[in-house]
DNA sequence: TAGTGGTCTAGACCACAAT
DNA sequence: TTGTGGTCTAGACCACTAA
Protein backbone atom coordinates (compact mmCIF):
# COMPACT_ATOMS: atom_id res chain seq x y z
CA UNK A 1 0.00 0.00 0.00
CA UNK A 2 1.78 3.39 -0.88
CA UNK A 3 -0.20 4.97 1.81
CA UNK A 4 2.64 6.91 3.29
CA UNK A 5 4.07 7.42 -0.25
CA UNK A 6 3.68 11.09 -0.35
CA UNK A 7 4.82 12.13 2.83
CA UNK A 8 8.50 12.23 1.47
CA UNK A 9 7.43 15.23 -0.41
CA UNK A 10 6.61 17.18 2.98
CA UNK A 11 9.69 19.26 3.06
CA UNK A 12 9.29 23.26 3.14
CA UNK A 13 11.53 25.06 5.20
CA UNK A 14 10.43 24.99 8.94
CA UNK A 15 7.41 26.72 8.87
CA UNK A 16 5.97 29.46 11.31
CA UNK A 17 5.92 27.26 14.31
CA UNK A 18 8.98 25.57 13.62
CA UNK A 19 10.50 25.47 17.49
CA UNK A 20 8.49 21.90 18.33
CA UNK A 21 9.93 19.00 17.27
CA UNK A 22 8.50 15.68 18.15
CA UNK A 23 9.85 13.11 17.57
CA UNK A 24 7.22 10.16 16.72
CA UNK A 25 8.28 6.24 16.25
CA UNK A 26 5.93 4.81 14.11
CA UNK A 27 7.04 1.46 15.35
CA UNK A 28 6.41 1.92 18.93
CA UNK A 29 4.05 0.07 20.70
CA UNK A 30 2.44 3.34 22.02
CA UNK A 31 -0.04 4.81 20.34
CA UNK A 32 1.02 7.43 18.18
CA UNK A 33 -1.63 10.68 19.71
CA UNK A 34 -0.53 9.09 23.10
CA UNK A 35 3.37 9.69 22.16
CA UNK A 36 2.02 13.68 20.50
CA UNK A 37 0.11 14.16 23.69
CA UNK A 38 2.78 13.14 26.43
CA UNK A 39 5.22 15.32 24.06
CA UNK A 40 2.67 18.24 23.75
CA UNK A 41 2.33 18.03 27.59
CA UNK A 42 5.84 18.13 28.40
CA UNK A 43 6.41 21.18 25.82
CA UNK A 44 3.79 23.32 28.30
CA UNK A 45 5.00 21.90 31.30
CA UNK A 46 8.86 23.15 30.51
CA UNK A 47 7.02 26.08 29.21
CA UNK A 48 7.70 25.99 25.61
CA UNK A 49 4.26 26.59 24.52
CA UNK A 50 3.39 29.67 26.31
CA UNK A 51 -0.04 30.27 27.61
CA UNK A 52 -1.15 31.97 24.51
CA UNK A 53 -2.51 31.79 21.12
CA UNK A 54 -0.21 28.08 19.78
CA UNK A 55 -0.54 24.80 18.33
CA UNK A 56 -1.16 26.44 14.94
CA UNK A 57 -4.37 24.76 13.44
CA UNK A 58 -4.77 21.64 13.26
CA UNK A 59 -4.40 20.71 9.61
CA UNK A 60 -1.05 22.31 9.37
CA UNK A 61 -0.15 20.00 12.31
CA UNK A 62 -1.03 17.12 11.02
CA UNK A 63 0.71 17.79 7.80
CA UNK A 64 3.99 18.83 9.90
CA UNK A 65 3.59 15.53 11.94
CA UNK A 66 2.88 13.31 8.95
CA UNK A 67 -0.07 12.22 10.96
CA UNK A 68 -3.52 12.69 9.97
CA UNK A 69 -6.21 14.93 11.54
CA UNK A 70 -8.35 12.55 13.49
CA UNK A 71 -5.08 11.39 15.24
CA UNK A 72 -3.83 14.91 16.17
CA UNK A 73 -6.86 15.74 17.08
CA UNK A 74 -7.24 12.60 19.79
CA UNK A 75 -3.84 14.00 21.09
CA UNK A 76 -5.14 17.32 21.78
CA UNK A 77 -8.30 16.45 23.07
CA UNK A 78 -6.44 13.96 25.65
CA UNK A 79 -5.10 17.53 26.81
CA UNK A 80 -7.95 19.19 26.52
CA UNK A 81 -9.79 16.95 28.63
CA UNK A 82 -6.80 16.96 31.37
CA UNK A 83 -7.40 20.78 31.68
CA UNK A 84 -4.08 21.68 29.87
CA UNK A 85 -5.84 23.31 26.69
CA UNK A 86 -8.75 25.28 25.49
CA UNK A 87 -10.31 24.69 22.33
CA UNK A 88 -12.36 27.83 20.36
CA UNK A 89 -14.11 27.26 17.63
CA UNK A 90 -12.81 30.04 14.91
CA UNK A 91 -10.00 30.96 17.22
CA UNK A 92 -8.10 28.09 17.56
CA UNK A 93 -5.97 26.15 20.48
CA UNK A 94 -4.49 27.79 23.35
CA UNK A 95 -2.62 27.00 26.24
CA UNK A 96 -4.87 27.79 29.33
CA UNK A 97 -2.99 29.99 31.59
CA UNK A 98 -0.48 28.46 33.85
CA UNK A 99 -1.47 29.18 37.74
CA UNK A 100 -2.35 25.59 38.93
CA UNK A 101 -2.07 23.43 36.25
CA UNK A 102 -0.89 19.80 38.25
CA UNK A 103 -3.46 17.61 37.41
CA UNK A 104 -3.28 16.28 41.14
CA UNK A 105 -5.23 13.11 41.45
CA UNK A 106 -8.42 12.58 43.84
CA UNK A 107 -7.86 13.51 47.77
CA UNK A 108 -7.12 10.15 49.43
CA UNK A 109 -7.36 7.62 46.86
CA UNK A 110 -4.36 9.02 45.50
CA UNK A 111 -2.40 8.73 49.02
CA UNK A 112 -3.49 4.84 49.43
CA UNK A 113 -2.23 4.33 45.30
CA UNK A 114 0.80 6.26 45.88
CA UNK A 115 1.61 7.10 49.38
CA UNK A 116 3.27 3.59 49.78
CA UNK A 117 6.52 2.14 50.17
CA UNK A 118 8.40 5.08 51.98
CA UNK A 119 8.91 3.98 55.34
CA UNK A 120 6.60 3.26 57.94
CA UNK A 121 4.15 5.17 56.89
CA UNK A 122 1.30 3.20 57.66
CA UNK A 123 1.26 0.32 60.29
CA UNK A 124 -1.12 -2.37 60.03
CA UNK A 125 -2.81 -2.91 63.95
CA UNK A 126 -5.48 -5.15 62.88
CA UNK A 127 -6.32 -7.94 59.82
CA UNK A 128 -8.58 -10.02 60.23
CA UNK A 129 -12.12 -11.84 59.75
CA UNK A 130 -15.64 -10.61 61.13
CA UNK A 131 -18.91 -11.34 60.22
CA UNK A 132 -20.17 -8.33 58.85
CA UNK A 133 -22.00 -5.79 60.03
CA UNK A 134 -25.31 -4.49 58.37
CA UNK A 135 -23.55 -1.25 57.32
CA UNK A 136 -20.43 -2.88 55.84
CA UNK A 137 -23.08 -5.99 54.42
CA UNK A 138 -25.03 -3.17 52.27
CA UNK A 139 -22.00 -1.85 51.08
CA UNK A 140 -19.93 -4.54 49.85
CA UNK A 141 -23.16 -6.49 48.73
CA UNK A 142 -22.53 -9.43 50.96
CA UNK A 143 -25.21 -10.72 53.30
CA UNK A 144 -25.47 -9.18 56.69
CA UNK A 145 -23.13 -11.63 59.05
CA UNK A 146 -21.12 -13.44 56.42
CA UNK A 147 -17.20 -13.07 56.98
CA UNK A 148 -15.43 -10.05 55.51
CA UNK A 149 -11.81 -9.08 56.10
CA UNK A 150 -11.28 -6.10 58.19
CA UNK A 151 -7.84 -3.86 58.33
CA UNK A 152 -7.27 -1.17 60.77
CA UNK A 153 -4.52 0.93 59.97
CA UNK A 154 -2.21 3.67 61.82
CA UNK A 155 -0.69 6.46 59.03
CA UNK A 156 1.79 8.57 60.17
CA UNK A 157 3.94 11.35 58.45
CA UNK A 158 6.89 12.85 60.20
CA UNK A 159 6.54 10.57 62.77
CA UNK A 160 3.09 11.69 64.10
CA UNK A 161 0.20 10.04 63.53
CA UNK A 162 -2.31 11.50 60.90
CA UNK A 163 -5.46 9.42 60.50
CA UNK A 164 -6.88 5.90 61.48
CA UNK A 165 -8.09 4.25 58.74
CA UNK A 166 -10.33 1.31 58.81
CA UNK A 167 -11.02 -1.04 55.65
CA UNK A 168 -13.28 -3.86 55.18
CA UNK A 169 -13.33 -5.90 51.96
CA UNK A 170 -14.83 -9.12 50.67
CA UNK A 171 -13.52 -12.31 52.06
CA UNK A 172 -13.24 -13.92 48.53
CA UNK A 173 -10.24 -11.79 48.03
CA UNK A 174 -6.95 -13.62 49.11
CA UNK A 175 -5.74 -12.80 52.36
CA UNK A 176 -3.53 -9.78 52.59
CA UNK A 177 0.33 -10.08 54.28
CA UNK A 178 0.51 -7.85 56.59
CA UNK A 179 4.02 -7.22 56.54
CA UNK A 180 3.52 -6.48 52.59
CA UNK A 181 0.86 -4.52 52.83
CA UNK A 182 2.59 -2.10 55.12
CA UNK A 183 5.29 -1.64 52.49
CA UNK A 184 2.97 -2.14 49.88
CA UNK A 185 0.11 0.12 50.56
CA UNK A 186 -3.78 -1.65 49.95
CA UNK A 187 -4.58 -0.22 46.35
CA UNK A 188 -0.93 -1.23 45.06
CA UNK A 189 -1.68 -5.13 46.57
CA UNK A 190 -4.99 -4.76 45.24
CA UNK A 191 -3.52 -4.54 41.73
CA UNK A 192 -1.39 -6.93 41.71
CA UNK A 193 -4.24 -9.48 42.91
CA UNK A 194 -5.55 -8.72 39.10
CA UNK A 195 -8.68 -6.35 40.65
CA UNK A 196 -8.68 -2.88 38.61
CA UNK A 197 -10.51 0.03 40.28
CA UNK A 198 -12.99 1.55 38.06
CA UNK A 199 -14.60 4.31 40.39
CA UNK A 200 -15.32 5.17 43.89
CA UNK A 201 -17.95 7.13 46.11
CA UNK A 202 -16.70 9.16 48.73
CA UNK A 203 -18.49 11.22 51.41
CA UNK A 204 -15.99 13.61 53.48
CA UNK A 205 -17.25 15.19 56.71
CA UNK A 206 -16.13 16.26 60.13
CA UNK A 207 -17.11 15.50 63.91
CA UNK A 208 -15.28 15.93 67.30
CA UNK A 209 -12.97 13.56 68.48
CA UNK A 210 -13.89 10.53 71.25
CA UNK A 211 -11.66 10.19 73.77
CA UNK A 212 -10.56 7.10 72.18
CA UNK A 213 -9.80 8.87 68.97
CA UNK A 214 -8.04 11.26 70.25
CA UNK A 215 -5.25 9.25 72.63
CA UNK A 216 -4.64 7.33 69.09
CA UNK A 217 -4.38 10.21 67.12
CA UNK A 218 -2.49 12.23 69.93
CA UNK A 219 -4.96 15.24 69.77
CA UNK A 220 -7.21 16.41 72.70
CA UNK A 221 -10.90 15.00 73.12
CA UNK A 222 -13.49 17.13 71.15
CA UNK A 223 -11.05 18.37 68.75
CA UNK A 224 -12.04 18.75 65.11
CA UNK A 225 -11.71 15.25 62.81
CA UNK A 226 -12.01 15.01 58.94
CA UNK A 227 -13.71 11.71 58.46
CA UNK A 228 -14.36 9.96 54.77
CA UNK A 229 -16.04 6.78 53.91
CA UNK A 230 -15.51 5.10 50.56
CA UNK A 231 -16.72 2.86 48.63
CA UNK A 232 -14.78 1.47 45.74
CA UNK A 233 -15.79 -0.43 42.64
CA UNK A 234 -13.78 -2.68 39.89
CA UNK A 235 -14.61 -2.82 36.43
CA UNK A 236 -17.68 -5.00 36.76
CA UNK A 237 -19.43 -2.55 39.47
CA UNK A 238 -18.44 -5.40 42.13
CA UNK A 239 -17.92 -3.49 45.42
CA UNK A 240 -14.68 -4.02 46.18
CA UNK A 241 -13.75 -2.22 49.31
CA UNK A 242 -15.33 0.06 52.03
CA UNK A 243 -13.53 2.07 54.04
CA UNK A 244 -14.37 4.75 57.18
CA UNK A 245 -11.10 6.84 57.75
CA UNK A 246 -10.70 9.00 60.36
CA UNK A 247 -7.95 12.32 59.81
CA UNK A 248 -6.37 15.21 62.20
CA UNK A 249 -7.98 18.02 60.82
CA UNK A 250 -5.15 20.05 62.41
CA UNK A 251 -2.55 18.56 59.89
CA UNK A 252 -4.62 17.10 56.85
CA UNK A 253 -6.87 18.50 54.26
CA UNK A 254 -8.10 16.94 51.39
CA UNK A 255 -7.10 19.46 48.24
CA UNK A 256 -7.95 18.66 44.63
CA UNK A 257 -8.69 20.19 41.27
CA UNK A 258 -11.79 20.31 39.08
CA UNK A 259 -12.82 20.32 35.48
CA UNK A 260 -15.78 21.38 35.19
CA UNK A 261 -17.54 19.53 32.03
CA UNK A 262 -19.53 21.76 29.34
CA UNK B 1 -11.14 -12.39 4.60
CA UNK B 2 -14.35 -11.30 3.38
CA UNK B 3 -15.16 -10.05 7.11
CA UNK B 4 -18.36 -9.00 7.09
CA UNK B 5 -18.59 -9.39 3.16
CA UNK B 6 -21.67 -11.34 3.80
CA UNK B 7 -23.13 -8.41 5.30
CA UNK B 8 -26.60 -8.69 3.16
CA UNK B 9 -26.78 -11.91 4.74
CA UNK B 10 -26.83 -10.67 8.42
CA UNK B 11 -30.59 -10.30 7.61
CA UNK B 12 -31.48 -13.14 10.62
CA UNK B 13 -34.88 -12.12 12.17
CA UNK B 14 -34.34 -9.81 14.55
CA UNK B 15 -30.59 -10.15 15.35
CA UNK B 16 -30.61 -11.19 19.44
CA UNK B 17 -30.38 -7.16 20.12
CA UNK B 18 -33.22 -6.23 18.38
CA UNK B 19 -35.05 -4.21 21.17
CA UNK B 20 -33.53 -1.13 20.96
CA UNK B 21 -34.71 1.40 19.28
CA UNK B 22 -32.35 4.71 18.25
CA UNK B 23 -34.12 7.59 16.40
CA UNK B 24 -31.51 9.54 15.15
CA UNK B 25 -32.15 12.48 13.12
CA UNK B 26 -29.95 13.84 10.98
CA UNK B 27 -31.38 17.17 10.62
CA UNK B 28 -30.95 18.44 14.09
CA UNK B 29 -28.16 20.36 15.27
CA UNK B 30 -27.35 18.08 17.79
CA UNK B 31 -24.74 15.87 17.08
CA UNK B 32 -25.53 12.26 15.83
CA UNK B 33 -22.95 11.11 18.08
CA UNK B 34 -24.13 13.16 21.09
CA UNK B 35 -27.80 11.73 20.36
CA UNK B 36 -26.43 8.24 20.12
CA UNK B 37 -24.95 8.57 23.82
CA UNK B 38 -27.81 10.04 25.08
CA UNK B 39 -30.47 7.01 23.70
CA UNK B 40 -27.93 4.77 25.29
CA UNK B 41 -27.79 6.61 28.58
CA UNK B 42 -31.80 6.77 28.64
CA UNK B 43 -31.84 3.15 27.82
CA UNK B 44 -29.40 1.95 30.85
CA UNK B 45 -31.01 4.47 32.94
CA UNK B 46 -34.41 3.22 32.19
CA UNK B 47 -33.12 -0.31 32.90
CA UNK B 48 -33.35 -1.74 28.85
CA UNK B 49 -29.72 -2.19 28.70
CA UNK B 50 -28.69 -4.86 31.88
CA UNK B 51 -25.65 -4.57 33.12
CA UNK B 52 -23.93 -7.66 31.08
CA UNK B 53 -23.12 -8.44 28.15
CA UNK B 54 -24.44 -5.69 25.06
CA UNK B 55 -24.01 -3.59 22.59
CA UNK B 56 -22.97 -6.17 20.25
CA UNK B 57 -19.65 -5.32 18.24
CA UNK B 58 -19.15 -1.26 17.26
CA UNK B 59 -19.54 -2.41 13.65
CA UNK B 60 -22.55 -3.98 13.54
CA UNK B 61 -24.11 -1.40 15.84
CA UNK B 62 -22.23 1.34 12.98
CA UNK B 63 -23.96 -0.86 10.19
CA UNK B 64 -28.04 -1.11 12.02
CA UNK B 65 -27.80 2.74 12.93
CA UNK B 66 -26.33 3.83 9.20
CA UNK B 67 -23.20 5.71 11.10
CA UNK B 68 -19.95 5.11 11.00
CA UNK B 69 -17.68 3.16 13.19
CA UNK B 70 -15.82 6.16 14.39
CA UNK B 71 -18.99 8.00 14.77
CA UNK B 72 -20.75 5.26 17.15
CA UNK B 73 -17.14 4.90 18.70
CA UNK B 74 -17.31 8.84 19.61
CA UNK B 75 -20.49 8.52 21.14
CA UNK B 76 -19.15 4.80 23.36
CA UNK B 77 -16.76 6.70 24.73
CA UNK B 78 -18.29 9.51 25.72
CA UNK B 79 -20.04 6.89 28.09
CA UNK B 80 -17.07 5.25 28.93
CA UNK B 81 -16.09 8.56 29.67
CA UNK B 82 -18.95 8.65 32.49
CA UNK B 83 -18.41 5.58 33.83
CA UNK B 84 -21.33 4.04 32.41
CA UNK B 85 -19.76 1.31 30.14
CA UNK B 86 -16.69 -0.46 30.00
CA UNK B 87 -14.91 -1.77 27.01
CA UNK B 88 -12.90 -4.52 26.71
CA UNK B 89 -10.92 -5.75 23.70
CA UNK B 90 -11.63 -9.06 22.41
CA UNK B 91 -14.87 -9.40 24.88
CA UNK B 92 -17.20 -6.11 24.30
CA UNK B 93 -18.51 -2.98 25.93
CA UNK B 94 -20.68 -4.08 28.89
CA UNK B 95 -23.07 -1.70 30.70
CA UNK B 96 -20.88 -1.32 34.32
CA UNK B 97 -23.05 -2.75 37.18
CA UNK B 98 -25.61 -0.73 38.60
CA UNK B 99 -24.41 0.15 42.24
CA UNK B 100 -23.86 3.92 42.42
CA UNK B 101 -24.49 5.38 38.94
CA UNK B 102 -25.20 8.75 39.02
CA UNK B 103 -22.88 10.92 38.12
CA UNK B 104 -22.82 13.25 40.67
CA UNK B 105 -20.91 17.00 40.00
CA UNK B 106 -18.79 17.29 42.04
CA UNK B 107 -19.09 18.92 46.30
CA UNK B 108 -20.33 22.43 46.63
CA UNK B 109 -18.90 24.18 43.39
CA UNK B 110 -22.56 21.85 42.44
CA UNK B 111 -24.75 23.57 45.08
CA UNK B 112 -23.49 26.72 43.32
CA UNK B 113 -24.05 26.27 40.27
CA UNK B 114 -27.87 24.14 41.01
CA UNK B 115 -29.08 24.99 44.52
CA UNK B 116 -30.31 28.35 43.29
CA UNK B 117 -33.72 29.41 42.74
CA UNK B 118 -35.64 27.68 45.44
CA UNK B 119 -36.75 30.08 47.75
CA UNK B 120 -34.11 32.48 50.46
CA UNK B 121 -31.64 29.46 50.08
CA UNK B 122 -29.26 32.10 50.74
CA UNK B 123 -28.99 35.06 51.95
CA UNK B 124 -26.86 37.94 51.02
CA UNK B 125 -25.20 39.61 54.18
CA UNK B 126 -22.54 41.52 52.95
CA UNK B 127 -21.67 42.62 49.03
CA UNK B 128 -18.97 45.56 49.14
CA UNK B 129 -15.68 46.64 47.70
CA UNK B 130 -12.77 46.04 50.20
CA UNK B 131 -8.62 46.08 49.34
CA UNK B 132 -7.02 42.82 48.63
CA UNK B 133 -5.58 41.07 51.55
CA UNK B 134 -2.38 38.94 51.06
CA UNK B 135 -4.44 36.03 50.57
CA UNK B 136 -7.00 37.34 48.49
CA UNK B 137 -4.68 39.17 46.42
CA UNK B 138 -2.63 36.06 45.76
CA UNK B 139 -5.53 33.89 44.75
CA UNK B 140 -6.91 36.31 42.21
CA UNK B 141 -3.95 37.39 40.84
CA UNK B 142 -4.23 41.06 41.69
CA UNK B 143 -2.33 43.71 43.57
CA UNK B 144 -2.50 43.69 47.23
CA UNK B 145 -4.42 46.16 48.65
CA UNK B 146 -6.42 46.38 45.19
CA UNK B 147 -10.08 46.50 45.33
CA UNK B 148 -12.35 43.09 45.38
CA UNK B 149 -15.98 42.69 46.00
CA UNK B 150 -16.51 40.61 49.01
CA UNK B 151 -19.58 38.60 49.03
CA UNK B 152 -21.05 36.75 52.71
CA UNK B 153 -24.00 34.42 52.28
CA UNK B 154 -25.58 32.61 55.05
CA UNK B 155 -27.11 29.31 53.58
CA UNK B 156 -29.96 27.77 55.09
CA UNK B 157 -31.45 24.41 54.37
CA UNK B 158 -34.86 23.58 56.22
CA UNK B 159 -34.83 26.77 58.16
CA UNK B 160 -31.87 25.99 59.65
CA UNK B 161 -28.56 27.78 59.24
CA UNK B 162 -25.62 25.19 57.24
CA UNK B 163 -23.21 27.22 56.05
CA UNK B 164 -21.23 30.32 55.83
CA UNK B 165 -19.92 31.37 52.31
CA UNK B 166 -17.69 34.12 51.93
CA UNK B 167 -16.62 34.63 48.07
CA UNK B 168 -13.97 37.05 46.44
CA UNK B 169 -14.27 38.30 43.41
CA UNK B 170 -12.20 40.67 41.01
CA UNK B 171 -13.62 43.95 40.94
CA UNK B 172 -13.54 44.42 37.13
CA UNK B 173 -16.40 42.36 37.18
CA UNK B 174 -19.77 43.84 37.15
CA UNK B 175 -21.49 44.82 40.18
CA UNK B 176 -23.49 41.83 41.68
CA UNK B 177 -27.19 42.72 42.18
CA UNK B 178 -28.22 41.68 46.43
CA UNK B 179 -31.36 40.37 45.09
CA UNK B 180 -30.50 39.11 42.12
CA UNK B 181 -27.84 37.11 44.26
CA UNK B 182 -29.91 35.58 46.40
CA UNK B 183 -32.81 34.19 43.77
CA UNK B 184 -30.22 32.96 40.85
CA UNK B 185 -26.97 31.71 43.18
CA UNK B 186 -23.58 32.90 41.90
CA UNK B 187 -22.31 30.75 39.25
CA UNK B 188 -25.11 31.32 37.41
CA UNK B 189 -24.91 35.23 37.47
CA UNK B 190 -20.95 34.57 36.74
CA UNK B 191 -22.05 32.64 33.60
CA UNK B 192 -24.70 35.22 32.67
CA UNK B 193 -22.04 37.95 33.06
CA UNK B 194 -20.14 35.55 29.99
CA UNK B 195 -17.86 34.05 31.95
CA UNK B 196 -17.19 30.31 31.78
CA UNK B 197 -15.91 28.40 34.27
CA UNK B 198 -13.15 25.73 33.30
CA UNK B 199 -11.63 24.71 36.40
CA UNK B 200 -11.40 25.17 40.22
CA UNK B 201 -9.16 24.11 43.02
CA UNK B 202 -10.71 23.14 46.57
CA UNK B 203 -9.22 22.65 49.78
CA UNK B 204 -11.47 20.84 52.31
CA UNK B 205 -10.61 20.63 56.14
CA UNK B 206 -12.53 20.74 59.46
CA UNK B 207 -12.09 22.76 62.73
CA UNK B 208 -13.12 24.01 65.46
CA UNK B 209 -16.02 26.77 65.42
CA UNK B 210 -15.20 30.14 67.10
CA UNK B 211 -17.91 31.71 69.25
CA UNK B 212 -18.93 33.85 66.16
CA UNK B 213 -19.37 31.40 64.28
CA UNK B 214 -21.22 28.96 66.32
CA UNK B 215 -23.68 31.70 67.09
CA UNK B 216 -24.03 32.47 63.25
CA UNK B 217 -24.79 28.79 62.75
CA UNK B 218 -26.78 27.60 65.81
CA UNK B 219 -23.78 25.88 66.72
CA UNK B 220 -22.18 25.22 70.41
CA UNK B 221 -18.60 26.92 70.45
CA UNK B 222 -16.12 24.20 69.69
CA UNK B 223 -18.49 22.24 67.15
CA UNK B 224 -16.79 20.40 64.29
CA UNK B 225 -16.86 22.25 61.32
CA UNK B 226 -16.22 21.13 57.65
CA UNK B 227 -14.18 24.15 55.67
CA UNK B 228 -13.83 24.80 52.22
CA UNK B 229 -11.55 26.57 49.87
CA UNK B 230 -11.96 27.29 46.26
CA UNK B 231 -10.16 28.82 43.57
CA UNK B 232 -12.04 28.75 40.31
CA UNK B 233 -10.95 30.04 36.70
CA UNK B 234 -12.35 30.37 33.75
CA UNK B 235 -11.50 29.60 29.94
CA UNK B 236 -8.23 31.38 29.68
CA UNK B 237 -6.92 30.46 33.04
CA UNK B 238 -7.56 33.95 34.53
CA UNK B 239 -8.94 33.51 38.26
CA UNK B 240 -12.47 34.76 38.69
CA UNK B 241 -13.59 33.69 42.63
CA UNK B 242 -12.12 32.41 45.42
CA UNK B 243 -13.98 31.43 47.98
CA UNK B 244 -13.55 30.52 51.60
CA UNK B 245 -16.40 28.64 53.11
CA UNK B 246 -17.63 26.85 56.53
CA UNK B 247 -20.05 24.18 56.93
CA UNK B 248 -21.80 22.87 60.00
CA UNK B 249 -20.49 19.15 60.18
CA UNK B 250 -23.59 18.12 61.83
CA UNK B 251 -25.95 18.97 59.13
CA UNK B 252 -23.57 18.87 55.53
CA UNK B 253 -21.50 16.77 53.92
CA UNK B 254 -19.13 16.33 50.84
CA UNK B 255 -20.20 13.58 48.67
CA UNK B 256 -19.15 12.92 45.42
CA UNK B 257 -17.86 10.02 42.67
CA UNK B 258 -14.48 9.53 41.40
CA UNK B 259 -13.64 7.68 38.38
CA UNK B 260 -9.35 5.55 38.08
CA UNK B 261 -8.01 7.20 35.01
CA UNK B 262 -6.50 4.06 33.32
C1' DT C 1 -14.11 36.60 3.53
C1' DA C 2 -10.76 33.56 5.44
C1' DG C 3 -9.44 30.62 9.01
C1' DT C 4 -10.53 27.77 12.80
C1' DG C 5 -12.35 23.82 15.22
C1' DG C 6 -16.65 20.45 15.04
C1' DT C 7 -18.52 16.69 12.83
C1' DC C 8 -18.75 12.75 9.76
C1' DT C 9 -17.51 9.11 6.42
C1' DA C 10 -15.65 4.53 4.62
C1' DG C 11 -12.56 2.17 4.67
C1' DA C 12 -7.78 -0.34 6.80
C1' DC C 13 -4.65 -3.01 9.82
C1' DC C 14 -3.44 -4.33 14.46
C1' DA C 15 -3.53 -6.37 19.37
C1' DC C 16 -5.85 -8.93 22.38
C1' DA C 17 -9.14 -12.52 24.35
C1' DA C 18 -11.77 -16.36 23.90
C1' DT C 19 -12.46 -20.76 21.62
C1' DT D 1 -9.13 -19.26 14.52
C1' DT D 2 -12.49 -15.89 15.29
C1' DG D 3 -14.39 -11.75 17.00
C1' DT D 4 -13.71 -7.75 19.63
C1' DG D 5 -12.08 -3.13 20.53
C1' DG D 6 -7.71 0.03 19.48
C1' DT D 7 -5.56 2.71 16.20
C1' DC D 8 -4.99 5.21 11.91
C1' DT D 9 -5.88 7.28 7.34
C1' DA D 10 -7.49 10.79 3.78
C1' DG D 11 -10.49 12.95 2.64
C1' DA D 12 -15.34 15.99 3.24
C1' DC D 13 -18.67 19.52 4.69
C1' DC D 14 -20.31 22.58 8.29
C1' DA D 15 -20.55 26.33 12.08
C1' DC D 16 -18.49 29.74 14.26
C1' DT D 17 -15.16 33.75 14.79
C1' DA D 18 -12.63 37.37 13.31
C1' DA D 19 -11.04 40.78 10.12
Amino acid sequence: MAKTGGRAARSTAAPALGPLDFALDRGSPVPLYHQLAQQLEAAIERGVLAPGNLLGNEVDLSVRLGLSRPTVRQAIQSLVDKGLLVRRRGVGTQVVHSQVRRPLELSSLYDDLEAAGQGPATEVVRNELVPASCDVAAALGVPEGGEVTVLDRLRRTHGRPVALLRNYLPASLPAFDTTRLEATGLYRMLRSAGITLHSARQTVGARAATAQEASRLDEQQGAALLTMQRTAYDDTGSPVEYGTHIYRASLYTFDFQLLVRP
